[in-house]
DNA sequence: TGCCAGGCCCTCTTTAGGGCCTT
């Protein structure tokens, strides 16, 4: 597979059109089936963290008013991921803030995102959750770290995509998972899962 | 101090509703 980035936001919330803000973002290289390059960063937006996300992250308002702000760390992420294609469980939630927060600093997002959970619902469906931390115990992945953080679920992300990836070539026989085929996986209808692999492996 | 969204997917469907996921 190509070298991708695999990225995680944590927010104050679950819209940035509601005006929710990102509060800690993580981005890890993974090359070669190694991770080879860590970017995490808390950020100050000024944005107002709710109690219950203060709970559920751990992230609270007094960490981030000591944060660098939001558009020196977007900056410094961007950077850091280049035109890497990017991944994310749940890709449809953290590509709406990246976008959101990369508009802020007025740059433009030119690489795909691929999404862990669409791809965990064709490759595993029999897993009984697709949510992160029940796809790491399913395939009995290491816990990185503390779940809702940035880089524990970040790293986890990638290994999970590693572990997406090799069920592409032991069960279904992919000579070479591409971010081409994992884009037509997600994308494909959930019954058409074998033909899809078997046009995408003929062209 | 603390409200909230939206895409995917299944079914008791398609002129819809509701659960799953993300914070």
């Amino acid at each position: 597979m190509e070298t991708v980035a695999v990225i995680d936001f944590e927010t104050t919330g679950l819209s940035p059109g509601q005006g929710d803000r990102a509060t800690e973002i993580a981005a890890v290289i993974l090359k070669d089936g190694e991770i080879i390059g860590r970017y995490q960063s808390l950020m100050n937006t000024g944005a107002w963290v709710p109690a219950f996300i203060e709970s559920l992250t751990g992230i609270t308002n007094e960490m981030l008013r000591s944060a660098p702000p939001a558009s020196l760390v977007m900056q410094e992420v961007a950077d850091f991921v280049g035109d890497y294609p990017l991944v994310a469980h749940n890709a449809s939630f953290d590509s709406k803030f990246w976008d959101a927060e990369m508009a802020r600093i007025d740059r433009t997002r030119r690489q795909e995102f691929v999404c862990s959970l669409l791809l965990s619902r064709r490759i595993f469906p029999q897993a009984p959750s697709h949510k992160l931390s029940a796809l790491i115990e399913y395939a009995n992945l290491p816990v990185a770290g503390r779940y809702h953080r940035a880089l524990a679920d970040a790293e986890m992300a990638a290994s999970l995509l590693q572990r997406l990836a090799h069920e592409l070539r032991e069960q279904h026989k992919v000579n070479t998972v591409s971010v081409d085929l994992l884009s037509r996986i997600q994308r494909a209808p959930k019954s058409q899962l074998t033909k899809c692999i078997a046009h995408a492996q003929a062209v």
